[in-house]
DNA sequence: TTGTAAGCGTTATCAC
DNA sequence: GTGATAACGCTTACAA
């Protein structure tokens, strides 16, 4: 591997000198420039970026860390992040916790003792900011799910107002009976399912369920299941994620449930299916490649100015509607 | 941060005992062991990959390096191969090239300057093993899209055999004008249609058309609206990857084509809406977590033993038959 | 069984 | 303007 001592040694000048012609960074005689460029050159040379983090003490990457790539919320998140990354010349480390806080756990200690610039982290319910891995002082930024802190950078979707607005097109659609499905994992289920209460409360009717599960399709089917073999059967059922929706259109599907005249459907995130069902999915669309690039924003910041205050940012969803919800 | 010399100095012993111990690699007194054990504990130590990686010159990461991570069938082989590293201690670095050579080339040069461990990749058809990159002999193995080179690991479909057998099943259950929609920046895309084309050849059959586009659900839509548009109306259609099939079925559902009865459609790769639209898609369905696996696999060995023979590794699809395909 | 010290490839400091 | 050199944190000959 050609380091910066063969260029030197090529140019006729000190390794210092090759350093500074190619960080630019102090007076260099033209010649003497030129000579470095052409060994450079000459010799395909790229400075050894671990020997760089070394010395400097960081490096150019950063953490994202989340649940799961699959979930389509996180892969837009994700492709946004990089890109952002890419054009500040970070690398971005992909990280799937699974929701299991032990492998949360290693893998900000990994990103922590790779000297990652900073994380972009979405935390499981179980994260405490009060974490030996949190003093460490790594620049964090929170998505999707607040943590209870105001020391650090967030960018966050306005949950109660989503899921108000997602509950309040279901009841001005002239739906009654509503059943939701949230995930029991994150402080986000927990946000959208006060958003559906207090709709629900504003138009003085109760739920007719509110079940947490497990954000993932299976326990999206089976707790559709359950609804319609429950003796108080919902009108329409809101779900808290893509997955939960995936599994409620499949059960409903393989119930032989009409939608909507039987029974509506909407839920969160925007999918590459939802148009393309039929009746298409009404969906609370949230932002994610501004949620992405927000996020990869806020942390640059921090990283060049560790000291300024700490910004939440609130972003809104966006109602989608479509057929899965039509008027009654 | 806590170093090793202050471990050493808390435990009273050189950091080379230090190190030993922590790689437990030399015999050490067992009293010294648990001195040294106590001082990392006590100052929650953790060694210094930077540093580590420098010394030992190569890293515990690898590349994944692919056109972008949204395509469900790379999110998925994503997925399974941070799973597969993560068992082994590695991490993964996420790049998304766009199929644009020139990030290509970047992300190959940073992997290299990174120290790599090595890459697992889908290469755009510009990329040369020639290229200067590829002469640093950092360990590849390429997925989905073979290269000229048996010098080179690679985990494959079989892509011929699999549109084969696809369109033999269109054909079998009665459609005799079959249009194809291809892929046209890698090679996966012209396999495919090669595979199509036998097929119909074996049913001394002409194509209605192959379309090589670009594989994004816009370009899908556009050719299926060009084809219902022609004058030879097909009666089936078939599309090489899951962007494709969207935009076909959006553009088939737009214009109110009834499937299967006016048009078939079939595609490769599984999706989780496969199966939610109506009716259901026919897929020919790539073992994602079995190609991520696997390729995961094949580049330990060769970080492990360089110098092993390559292997290529052909993968089979599974064929899921469908609503959207029904016999005639 | 343990310590000393060299060296991985950079860059910043200090001389000149 | 440029060159020596120390230092970043770690591992591994080589010595003892």
């Amino acid at each position: 591997m050609t380091s910066i001592k063969d260029v030197a040694k090529a140019a006729g000048v000190s390794t210092a000198t090759v350093s500074r012609v190619l960080a630019n960074n102090a007076p260099i005689k033209t010649e003497t420039r030129k000579r470095v460029l052409e060994a450079v050159a000459q010799l395909n040379y790229r400075p050894n970026l671990i020997a760089r983090s070394l010395r400097a003490q960081k490096s150019a990457k950063i953490g994202l860390v989340v649940s799961d790539i699959r979930n389509p919320f996180f892969t837009a998140i994700g492709r946004a992040v990089e890109d952002a990354s890419y054009e500040q010349g970070y690398s971005v480390l992909m990280c799937n916790t699974d929701e299991n806080p032990e492998k949360e756990e290693l893998y900000l200690n990994l990103l922590h003792d790779e000297n990652a610039a900073g994380v972009i982290f979405s935390p499981t319910q179980q994260f405490s900011l009060a974490s030996s891995t949190y003093k460490t002082k790594m620049p964090f930024v929170i998505i999707d799910r607040a943590v209870e802190s105001k020391e650090t950078d967030m960018v966050l979707l306005d949950n109660i107002s989503a899921a108000y607005d997602l509950t309040v097109h279901l009841l001005e659609n002239g739906y009654r009976k509503l059943a939701g499905l949230f995930g029991d994992v994150s402080t986000t289920g927990q946000e959208r399912s006060r958003g559906f209460h207090k709709a629900l409360k504003d138009y003085q009717l109760n739920p007719v369920a509110a079940y947490f599960v497990s954000p993932r399709i299976q326990q999206g089917y089976d707790a559709t299941l359950s609804l319609l073999n429950g003796p108080d059967h919902p009108d329409a059922i809101l779900t808290s994620n893509s997955l939960l929706t995936a599994g409620a259109l499949q059960a409903l599907r393989d119930k032989k449930v009409s939608i909507p005249n039987e029974m509506a459907l909407a839920g969160f995130d925007e999918t590459t299916w939802g148009e393309l069902v039929d009746p298409p999915i009404t969906v609370m669309a949230q932002p994610t490649e501004e949620i992405g690039r927000t996020a990869t924003e806020l942390l640059f910041q921090r990283i060049r100015e560790p000291s300024r205050s700490p910004k939440t940012i609130i972003l809104n969803g966006t109602l989608m509607v479509r057929g899965s919800s039509a008027k009654r």
